[in-house]
DNA sequence: ATGAGGACATAAGCTGGAGTTATGAGCAAC
DNA sequence: GTTGCTCATAACTCCAGCTTATGTCCTCAT
């Protein structure tokens, strides 16, 4: 027996010290039904499945979640904390679905929406899944590309709706403004621009290597722009996801899109740095062939995407 | 309850669309190291293995994820998508992670935590992450209850420090503001309210049947107080959970922390309700038994829920 | 009481997915 | 060429999770 079972952070890793999806689906259930038959009819399996589901998540997490009755189950308290950090994982599953279900279908869609990674990446898939929620029968298609592509796209008549981030709209398209982005500075905690209280000014930032998209992306563009063509790479990544996690891991302070790190600044694994005099605004765009106001499952998703605005006009 | 379920896609639900956490995990480090076999060693399989897994994977999606080339393996465009929506899903089940472990250890624990749910539920998991990313040998055990449960054990000597939510902080210990909460009024998008310009009124909420907690619970407690004890209930439900879960699905109005709705705001399938005259702001305080400032790891949570403050002061 | 019905547990057997080893094939650099 | 990296394919093993069948416990109605 050369290995314990329970050492800092085993080997084994996320997979086998977390139920999987089904099973926490089947939780989720369970919480809501309050019977583990229940349960188990609504997520089309018998109900001794479910009941051995139950127990072995119990084994596997340590934790009695279910309290078990003659007349039903319920949740233990910490089974109710368990079935909420449960819930999260089931919404990015969730989000996960809708989105690759519209990288999927690409055929014979009755929505085409071309968006930039950005967008695609962070509003997306829950605008599918509100859209999913009141159209449940709207197949999306989606492309995710820059802002030229997604101009193409909507120009050549393959793309219903178009959504962009960058500072301009391009020629032959409409557009509406449907959320503001901006861009921070972001660091590790521990980095010592985190416990800055003065805000930084564009001379430091300029002089400071950045953790930072590649030349190109849009993300670059607005910083360079804000900047003089003066930021200073301390390294380049190809993904605002890899910059995140370059910046996570301490490697130096990073430029992101606001949109990007709200998680990780919720959870202060990273740290907004103030900054000041610096124009790192920009808008997002919904984006449409001139004159063809969108229409249908079109209209639908970009009310949608405009919160509280009033009505659009073109 | 007692609204359809969702019919547009198969009845094999989730787990079914969505990739297991071990195959998401895996092309996450196929991404990061842009080679299936480097993949395959980091999770700890075969190469072959791993290619049996994203090639499976990218069937259950219907789209090509990695280009495959003699010299190594990159991400499609869309492999770069669906990665960055993985990556949320893997984000959610460490949280997932760092809490259950926290709700098991209980006995030999360095580092033992009480908290309110709200906080254990929303903020308590990042923390364990933060913390764990820079002590990774301390064994945390949270024990999840209310003001007056937490307030008990750390008198008792059960815990070593304490994180509450409540207006006021329990005699016998002293405590430090961590971060101000709010309870905030919201809707599904498709309600009347979602649509208000201008804010209510106290007395409009108050004569208003909202989706609340029940009776005793913190955040009911605040609002009947804000409102003079007059909230009137169109539903009563056990935990937060339900509560947005109502309101999305339609229910009515429902009054909610702000930390509880973050993503469901940004993802638009609740939309906030601007309030005017009513005093719905609270503290989230950690506590610990008077005299007693918290040391060691303790001393370390406490900073970490902290971001940019400077040094306490009991 | 007593029997019916609901809810969960246990037992035994089946199946498929994911893993393994072994091997082959394409491309690059020396 | 040969070495070394990449990925693909094949044959086999194994276990997690499913099913059906049955048992126990409790509650409620007759």
């Amino acid at each position: 027996m050369s290995n314990e079972e329970e050492r800092a952070t085993p080997p084994g890793s996320l997979s086998h010290r977390v139920p999987d999806l089904g099973a926490l689906e089947l939780l989720l259930a369970v919480a809501r039904l309050g019977s583990l038959g229940g349960a188990a009819r609504e997520v089309g399996i018998t109900q001794p499945a479910a009941s051995s589901r139950i127990r072995s998540m119990e084994r596997q997490l340590g934790v009695a979640l279910v309290d078990r009755s003659p007349r039903g189950s319920r949740l233990t308290d910490a089974g109710a904390l368990v079935t909420d950090w449960a819930r999260r994982i089931v919404e990015a599953a969730e989000a996960f679905d809708a989105g690759a279900q519209a990288l999927r279908d690409r055929r014979d869609s009755r929505l085409r929406v071309a968006a930039s990674m950005t967008i695609a990446e962070y509003l997306l898939p829950g605008w599918l899944l509100a859209l999913r929620a009141g159209r449940p029968d709207t197949a999306v298609s989606l492309l995710a590309g820059n802002s030229a592509a997604v101009a193409e796209r909507l120009l050549a008549g393959e793309a219903d709706l178009g959504f962009v981030e960058g500072v301009s709209v391009p020629p032959g398209l409409d557009s509406a403004v449907i959320a503001h982005d901006r861009l921070i500075v972001v660091t590790a905690p521990g980095h010592a621009w985190a416990r800055r209280r003065r805000p930084l000014e564009a001379s430091e930032l300029a002089a400071t290597p950045l953790i930072l998209r590649e030349k190109g992306s849009g993300t670059r563009q607005v910083l360079d722009a804000a900047l003089g063509g003066l930021a200073r790479p301390l390294i380049e990544l190809s993904s605002t996801t890899a910059v995140k996690a370059a910046a996570v891991s301490g490697a130096g302070p990073a430029v992101l899109s606001e949109l990007a790190v709200g998680e990780e600044l919720a959870m202060r694994r990273l740290v907004r740095v103030p900054v000041e005099g610096v124009a790192l605004a920009r808008d997002l765009r919904a984006v449409w062939p001139t004159g063809h106001r969108p229409v249908g499952p079109a209209r639908e998703l970009l009310s949608l995407t405009r919160g509280k605005s009033g009505p659009s006009g073109a």
